[in-house]
DNA sequence: CGGTCCGGTAACTGTCTGGTTACCAAATGG
DNA sequence: CCATTTGGTAACCAGACAGTTACCGGACCG
């Protein structure tokens, strides 16, 4: 990004582009999102996304560092080394599922991503720095609990990471397919609150030693 | 579908597209598939892909049916009856898994249709057939389990499914940025043997009375 | 207070793409 | 063998879409 230094209102216009984006790229993916559309709902002009960024696809990775950033920011606001590890485990299990059920265009993103084989984050700069704080995090904590005897051994902690993601991350991108399934609502608090509950208990019965 | 008896060759052609579709579907998304392309993979020609199929989303829904029915149709040959309950909890993990790691255009094209929130999957005539056998083989293996007193209580066994589900799927579905992000080879058979061990570790320890 | 520069607008264009139409060839069956 | 049906081809079209160009108005600075 060119930081030259900043600018006065423009600024007020490229936030409001990129959240315009978010939206328009996360409804309809990449290749469906309509240039023309996100400029009409940021109130602004399709001149001035190309000047702030250069193409649609520009755009796109500047949307997907954005939402990783935001993402980044929140995690590191989660405190855990206060609490005790079955706590602190339950705090991070709960952190991902609320923030994946507050931000379903961030799983919309990361899916688009993922069908294009990630070929727009690997350009991107920040690659190094999305090793995210949660994994830390949760390194530590595994840790704790397995001097303190409360977790058992031989855990690896990637694997474990991954899947912390996956059950709240599937369920909230799937939630489409799997309410007109299963013919229930998953987005109610009653829903997502039996999730909760369910997700800390599969990961809190798994680390039991 | 009009499945009025049938056709000659013309179901090979019928064949021949869908198999393209499904390829074109799941590496660029609904949105940005090309007819033209799909109909050069198939070796046929664009007015036959109009002729079997009335539109580009029609064919989607196609070969989103065929998908599924394709995945049934290997889950029927799962037989869970005759293991224990702890041997049949690691075969249906590990079947979720293994097929989901064969068929990552199956996951392409579930995480299109939560992109379009279902809507095509909804109109389709096959949904209540949808309820996959996976699920009624999980809750009879729990059920047997719990009897038996090698699986704790107060499962509830569509959470349990999602979980499982989720285990392979993510990890399936965000191979890319997740191997971008870890730099490392998620796909090779020892790293799907290692997420094979932890997600039947985790399952089953869950699982523990 | 006037000029210049920057954020913004609107109309335009070349290309791409879903969908169609006019035409053809090879079976099939009488 | 001829006629009719059916699978297949290729050229075409209208609309849409990413990206540009020509132009404007007000803020900021001398």
């Amino acid at each position: 990004m060119a930081e030259t230094t900043l600018s006065p209102r423009a600024a007020a216009t490229r936030q409001r582009i990129l959240d315009a984006a978010l939206v328009e790229f996360a409804a309809n993916g990449l290749a469906g999102a309509r240039v023309d559309e996100i400029a009409a709902r940021a109130d602004a002009n399709k001149r001035m996304i190309y000047a702030h960024f250069g193409s649609k696809e520009e755009l796109w990775l500047a949307v997907l560092e954005t939402a990783y950033a935001q993402k980044r920011c929140e995690e590191h606001a989660l405190e855990t080394v206060n609490l005790s590890p079955e706590a602190a485990m339950r705090a991070l299990v709960r952190f991902n599922l609320r923030y994946t059920a507050a931000h379903p265009e961030f799983v919309a993103l990361l899916n688009q991503e993922n069908i294009h084989r990630a070929a727009y984050l690997k350009r991107s700069a920040e690659v190094p720095a999305l090793y995210s704080p949660l994994l830390a995090a949760l390194g530590a904590v595994l840790e704790r609990g397995q001097a303190a005897g409360v977790f058992r051994s031989g855990v690896d902690a990637m694997q474990l990471y991954v899947s912390i993601l996956a059950l709240g991350h599937f369920y909230i991108a799937n939630r489409h397919t799997l309410s007109t399934i299963f013919g229930a609502a998953l987005t109610t608090e009653a829903a997502l609150a039996a999730r909760e509950a369910h997700c800390e208990a599969v990961v809190l019965g798994y680390l039991r030693p």
